[in-house]
RNA sequence: GGGGAGAUUCCGGAGUGGCCAAACGGGACGGACUGUAAAUCCGUUGGCUCCGCCUUCGGAGGUUCGAAUCCUCCUCUCCCCA
């Protein structure tokens, strides 16, 4: 990365602030800027994850891409690796129990979430800081907590959507969550966090940040946060609702899935995920859908992967979905010759059951050799010529004989 | 410590002795349509040696010709009071 004569604060605050939802506050982002540039002391950007599971996707990466940007002007991301806060499980996350992680799990969770958010920022330490907040709350003891406990009130807490949600669907809350926001503002005063970043569901827990710092007489950080980026359906992107991209899909899967986004969450993921000037983003928009998306799949795929990749992905998704002809990487497997065809489907691992095999072939999503089946108990002669099969409109397989 | 409510097929959630492999909704899958989608429409959604058979309704027993539904014990969860 280049760092090049640093912009002025007043185009490094356009910058940053172009696809922010809240800012808390301008007028103090804006003197940060200054007193920073004046001193030559780069500003520290916090930005904490939970490592309470693996899989990044490019929903993530929005809040993660503005840390980037505050990287490329030249100051310092600080990451807090939330493993002492991944102990009392989410508060906005789910109904669900987490279990509490063991030490094996936060670490390698933590390993794998560094190599997936390394595509995204880069994690060298001489331009990044990569903290655990154990390291402070193991050191507490039980005063210094309640200490702590005392700078929230009840009634502030229960102000907090998710838990009025809760409590009004009679979901339990629990004594220890109402200490989340709590432990991730002292996180912020550990650090000496002049900003800190989060998704826009956080500015509660953003906030809590600067009323610790206040409160031990430290300058108080700017809260930033990111708009939602919605999933390819437009719902909530999460991996449960199978919506979501994952930052570290192969290229042709992450090219298909950008490709079914619906067509109005385009605009929203050009600005969020690509850096197209707005301009151009509305050119862009403004031709046909198709072409458009095609455009914002390529812009992912070669942010995320390269171009040379991004291409041949487009093309792969041309001729696979466009033109409906076969994809050239068919996997491939040998089984024993004359099984009736479900149970082909089955061996193949095509389907999950025979009887799902025949219900599929009962309604015609079924092709040997590029003809339509009909017959679930055919029996499929097998030889040294591989034999095709298509379940739907992804699932393919050559069939050879097991010799 | 006391008092209630509940555990159903991927999820939510009906069902309170036979008509239940289990309503309905979501999701998923298949088909049609299309711009690759989305939306819409139709169909499917426990397993199998599949026009029949087998195993499911927290777990273990029991009552009955017959139980997801009744009884007993157990495990777990939630709520309220203290």
């Amino acid at each position: 990365m280049t760092h090049n004569a640093p912009p002025s604060p007043s185009s490094a605050f356009e910058r940053i602030s172009r696809n922010v939802s809240d800012i808390v506050t301008e007028e103090s982002l804006r003197k940060y800027l200054e007193a920073s540039q004046e001193s030559g002391r780069p500003l520290r950007v916090k930005f904490g994850i939970d490592p309470t599971f693996t899989h990044v996707h490019i929903g993530h990466a929005v809040p993660i891409r503005l840390l980037r940007t505050f990287q490329e002007l030249g100051h310092l991301p600080v990451l807090i690796i939330g493993d002492g806060t991944a102990r009392l499980g989410d508060p906005t996350g789910r109904n669900e129990q987490r279990p509490p992680l063991s030490l094996e799990e936060v670490q390698h969770n933590s390993t794998t979430y560094l190599d997936q958010i390394g595509k995204v920022l880069d994690l060298s330490p001489e331009v990044c800081e990569v903290r655990r907040n154990s390291e402070w709350f193991e050191e507490m003891d039980f005063f210094d907590c309640l200490r702590l406990a005392s700078c929230g009130t009840v009634a502030r807490l229960l102000e907090r959507d998710d838990f009025k949600k809760r409590m009004a669907e009679r979901l339990p809350v629990h004594l220890h969550e109402m200490h989340y926001p709590i432990m991730q503002g002292w996180d912020s005063v550990q650090v000496r966090a002049d900003v800190e970043i989060g998704g826009n569901d956080q500015l509660f827990n953003l906030h809590m940040g600067r009323l610790l710092q206040e409160r031990e007489g430290h300058r108080p950080q700017v809260c930033l946060t990111t708009p939602l980026l919605l999933g390819t359906d437009g719902q909530k992107m999460s991996k449960t609702y199978g919506n979501h991209v994952p930052l570290l899909s192969e290229p042709n899967d992450m090219f298909g899935k950008v490709m079914s986004v619906t067509d109005d969450q385009m605009p929203d993921w050009f600005r969020l995920l690509t850096s197209l000037e707005e301009e151009e983003i509305s050119k862009i928009l403004q031709g046909h859908p198709r072409e458009a998306k095609g455009r914002l799949a390529d812009e992912i795929v070669t942010w995320l992967h390269n171009s040379a990749v991004a291409k041949s992905a487009a093309q792969a998704f041309d001729s696979q979905f466009r033109k409906k002809q076969v994809p050239d990487d068919i996997p491939e497997c040998a089984l024993e010759s004359n099984l009736p065809l479900a149970n082909l489907l089955k061996e193949a691992g095509l389907v999950s059951s025979t009887s799902d095999a025949r219900r599929t072939i009962k309604q015609g999503g079924v092709k040997v050799n590029g003809e339509p089946a009909v017959d679930p108990s055919a029996l499929i002669p097998l030889g040294d010529e591989p034999t095709m099969i298509q379940v739907g409109k992804r699932r393919f397989a050559n069939i050879r004989e097991r010799s």
